[in-house]
RNA sequence: CAGCCAGGCCGUUCUAUCGCUAUUUAUUCCGGUGUUUGCCGGCAUGAAUAGAGGAAAGUCGGGACAACGCAGAGCGCCAUACUUCCUAACAGGAAGGUUCCGCAUGAUGCGGAAACAGCAAGUGCCGCAGAAAAUAACCGCCUAUGUCGUAGCUUUUGUUGAGGCAAGCCAGCCUUCGCUAAAGCUACGGCAGGCAAGGGUGAAAACGCAGGGUAAGAGCCUACGUCUUGCUGUGGUGACACAGCAAGGGGGUAAACCUUAUGGGUUGCAAGACCAAAUAUCCCGGCGAUUAAGGGCUGCUCGUCCGAUGCCGGUGGGUAGGUUGCUGGAAUUGCACAGUGAUGUGCAAUCCAGAUAAAUGAUAGAAGCCUGAUAAUUAUCAGGAACAGAAUCCCGCUUACAGGCCUGGCUGACUC
RNA sequence: GGUCCAGUAGCUCAGUUGGAUAGAGCAACAGCCUUCUAAGCUGUCGGUCCCAGGUUCGAGUCCUGGCUGGAUCA
C-alpha cells in the first residue's frame, strides 16, 4: 500500500469538525489526546485525520508547523493497519489528534506513540464491530 | 596582521528513499451532454517543471485595487512641520543648512545626534522652598517732589511782658531779652511718593560687564558683547552665511490649549462579484402608514437618494460549499548613459509560490562553516548551526538574528 | 488576514488639567475580645505603576517603539 497522504485524507469540514468534537468519543495517550467519531457517509478514503497544535503551547508558527508536519509523517507511514481494518466497514472514521506537550518531540518517539494510538483505534473498532 | 566604528551584501549545499501543492501533459474509470472518434467536470496513476523571507514578523506610515449612489458643502477630527531634490505616495530616502555633543588640533578637521515652524499673537500652568514664579514689591534704599508735625536759625509785623535810658507829666527811645503771627532756610520724623542695585531659595529670578547718570536707582543713556524682528547689499535654486543700517528688550512650557501653512471623504480582499444550497412573510416588543417612521458602512449639520408585502430591536430556525478577486508587476536580472547622490532613462533577456483546519516536508548519509579537546599547521573525536513560515499585491520604516564576505576611516604591532 | 481595547499591592479596582509619602476593599500577618473558632475592633506588611527610550525642573499621567492579554469583523 501506498503511504500518500492526499487532500481527501484530511478532515476540513466545518460540519463534520463539529460533529467530532461534540458527538465522537475520546481518550488521553500522551502526548496526544484523540477524538474519534465513526461516520456513516463514506467518501474515497476509510479515515480522515485532523492534526491541532495550540498556540498557547507554541508560540511560533515555525514551531507549531515542525509538530503538525513531524506529526502528519509519522501517520502517514503507520496508517496501513489502520485502512486494512476498515477496509470492509462503510463508514468513515473521523479522528483529530491534538498535541499537548509544551515541548517538540523527536520523530522516533512520535512514532512510538502514533503507533499505540492507531492499535488502540483498531481495538476499539473491533469491540464496536463485535 | 589584529581591534574598533560606519556603510553595503549574503544568510548553507549535494545525494538516496518516501511524501505534499500548483500548472502542463498522457492513460484508466465515473458523471453530465451530444447522432459516432467530440465537449465539460471529477477521482486515481505516470511524466515534466516550479514551490517561503531578509525580515514572510510588528501592522507603524504610504499607495494600487474595491465598496460605500456616479459624493457635494460647512464644521469638527487627524497627520505633517529647516531647505532643495527623489518618489505613484509616505512620518521614507539623498544632498545640504543650523544648533548641540564627542575626539584630536596651530588655524581647523573628523564623527555622531536632533518631533529643527511659532511662547517676541492670545489663553493656561510653573508643587515645595523663596521677598517674588510674571501688568511684581516683603525686607531694603531714597526723601528730589507734595503735605503734616517737632526743633533751631534768619527776616519782617505786632506787643510795654521784663529790663534799661531819659523824665515833672503826656509821649518817646533802646535791647545778643521774652511772647505772638507770617515767610524762608536747615535737621529729624510720619504720610503720600520714587526705586528695583543687594537679599542664603529654586530646575528657572525680570540680558552680561564697564562707565556715565541720580535723592536713591534702573538699558535710563553710551561703548562692547549676546539675542529678536525688519530692511539693504554680496554669495547661494533655497535653508542660510557674511557685512551694514534701523527698531526692540527677552523666564520656561506648544510630546499644554492653540496659531500659521500644507495634506487627508470613510471603510477595508472576512473589501467586492457570481453560482449552488437552505428556509419561517414563525413568535414577542416598539415606531410608522403619505405633512411619512426609518434607512442608504462618514463624528455632526445641511444637502441628496430609497422608502408601505414598511422599519428597528429581541428570541428561535436554516445555510455556512464552490468559482472569482489571485498574482505580469511602481516585476526581476544584465549592460549602457545622465546625476555629487537618492534615483531616472534606454536596450536586451526572463516569467519567478498561490495554499484555504491552510502545501513548500520527513528520514538517512556526505561536503563546507563554527566551538571544544587531543596530537601539531593538517588530521581524529564530540557538539552546534541563528532570527524565524507567504494568506490581495507593492514601496518604506521599526523590531529579532548564529555565522560570513566586501568597502571606507581610525588606532596598535611588525617589516621595508 | 483586517480593526479596536486593556495592563497599577496576592485578587478586584480608584488615581482630576503632569507636582512629590501612589490610595480603597478583600486577602495575609500580629494583637484585643472568646474556654476555642468565626464574626467584630486595632495595627502592620505588601508596588520594577507591563518593559525600554524621549519631552519636562519633575512622568502612573504626555510622545515613540516593544511585550503580554482580550474583544470584534464573513
Amino acid at each position: 500500500m501506498r503511504q500518500t497522504f492526499k487532500k481527501g485524507e484530511r478532515l476540513h469540514s466545518k460540519k463534520f469538525i463539529e460533529n467530532l468534537f461534540s458527538e465522537g468519543q475520546s481518550f488521553y495517550l500522551y502526548p496526544f489526546k484523540i477524538f474519534y467519531l465513526n461516520s456513516e457517509s463514506r467518501q474515497n478514503y476509510p479515515a480522515q485525520i485532523l492534526i491541532s497544535v495550540s498556540k498557547r503551547s507554541f508560540r511560533k508558527a515555525t514551531e507549531r508547523n515542525k509538530v503538525k508536519r513531524l506529526v502528519r509523517e509519522t501517520y502517514r507511514m503507520n496508517k496501513e493497519k489502520l485502512y486494512n481494518r476498515r477496509e470492509e466497514s462503510k463508514g468513515q472514521l473521523l479522528i483529530g489528534l491534538i498535541y499537548t506537550a509544551k515541548t517538540i518531540m523527536t520523530y522516533a518517539e512520535i512514532e512510538r506513540k502514533i503507533i499505540l494510538i492507531l492499535q488502540r483505534l483498531i481495538e476499539q473498532d473491533e469491540q464496536a464491530a463485535g
